[in-house]
DNA sequence: CGCGCGCCTCAAGATGGCGTCAAGAGCCGA
DNA sequence: TCGGCTCTTGACGCCATCTTGAGGCGCGCG
């Protein structure tokens, strides 16, 4: 399930938008000014679509930010591909020199849009080293290994429901990261139960119940109180 | 020195390209066929720029050669910029889900080219290079990981609540600027408690305790008195 | 000198997020 | 059809956190 940010002040654009995505099975998020474009990288977008006029800032300074020319937010390699109204050759420019990937004028095809965007995740996919569907992962003692669907805890073997495991991979494959309540339930129930919270706190019992080596104690699956939760990375160091 | 093969029939549009390129420090090969491109590629460009109507052949068919379906030569990653006189959507679809890393309908200008040439670069460097790490915020002693939701204060992780660390994100974030007390509320609380001075007064005085290294005096979460809150920006000057 | 204003501090009560337990519904294989 | 596994849903208690109020300090002004 790919996640796409949509940055754009005109809501009919946005509704254009959200309606062609949705309909070739991406989940959506939107934001209308620059403030709410950085709330909403929160939730790791596996692309940006941003327009330059904005109401309280120019895109690019959103561009600039994520590819980190100073304090960066989340998301270094995150591809943002600019949708403007501007057609002037320096626009372009120096969108594309602040760290745009793309950059299509209004008004576009969806069709070319769509075709950019999957050369956009491409190129994502290959920088980030993709994540190989056979990959085993190792974080402190819990093992997974995403072929065979197995799971190992301190060298036992440990029986997971579909959900626990499709819990744990995300966690794992982003260990010592934040996941918010929101990307967990789309990622593990679909974008149709992102609100569905207590799904979580059940799940997460029952899978701390299973990997955690001390009951009773959380030392890896920790709680990031009104936020989400995180899997420790690195060596236990908690006393 | 930047080495690029240019592949189109047109013996003007080569010179014109050649100057452009040259003149930028490229160095350059040329190709006027399929035939010939396909041996100038074990030169090993840097990048290739692709004319879509050759003589004996589609320019599509090199870009599907590169990206090896099956046996693939030399250059696997090599980024391939289509320039063509045609600009129908579909060709653009097909040129680029066949593995072409972008699409210029002529006339352009060579800015733009240039501008595209440099984001393809910088894709195929990023592709082989070390994964990019965590964006992190950084004010004086004070570092703010986004993605991790962690605050580390001159070296000591500290543990913020929900509200203090919206907060300080808003703070980092606009480091340097002062916040007024409504733009605060608003962003942290939301529009309904933008009158809500007091809970400022409160949450800013629990920050300060956990992140200024001298306690009792604020050297870096400053009062600005009738308007706002401000993060001083840079290093330390307060006697 | 006294007053009002804006700010900081402290603390107690209210709130809401979280973990837990358990009952019931749905699903699938035997 | 039956039994077991899993997921959903609700109820409940705990506890960190937030809210709210009271008081104190410094400062400018009448």
């Amino acid at each position: 399930m790919t996640h796409v940010l949509i940055v754009d002040d005109e809501v009919a654009m946005r509704r254009l938008l959200r309606a062609t995505l949705i309909a070739h099975d991406f989940t959506v998020a939107e934001a209308g000014s620059l403030a709410e474009a950085r709330r909403a990288l929160a939730e790791a977008p596996a692309l940006v679509i941003l327009d330059l006029g904005l109401p309280d800032g120019d895109g690019i300074d959103l561009v600039r930010a994520l590819r980190g020319g100073g304090a960066a937010p989340v998301g270094g390699a995150t591809p943002v591909i600019i949708i403007s109204a501007r057609d002037r050759e320096a626009d372009k420019i120096r969108a594309l020199d602040a760290g745009a990937d793309d950059y299509l004028t209004k008004p576009f095809g969806t069709g070319e849009l769509l075709a950019r965007m999957r050369v956009a995740l491409r190129h994502a996919a290959s920088a980030s080293g993709a994540p190989a569907p056979d990959a085993v992962y190792a974080v402190g003692p819990i093992h997974l290994d995403l072929g065979r669907h197995e799971v190992v805890v301190a060298g036992k073997p440990v029986h997971l429901t579909p959900i626990e495991f499709k819990l744990l991979t995300q966690l794992v494959q982003h260990a010592g990261k934040v996941l918010t309540h929101r990307h967990l339930l789309r990622e593990v129930w679909g974008p149709g139960s992102v609100d569905e919270v207590h799904y979580l706190r059940v799940h997460m019992a029952a899978l701390r119940r299973k990997i955690e080596v001390e009951p009773g104690r959380a030392r890896w699956l920790l709680t990031e109180p009104g936020v989400g939760y995180r899997l420790r990375d690195g060596d236990d160091s908690s006393g």
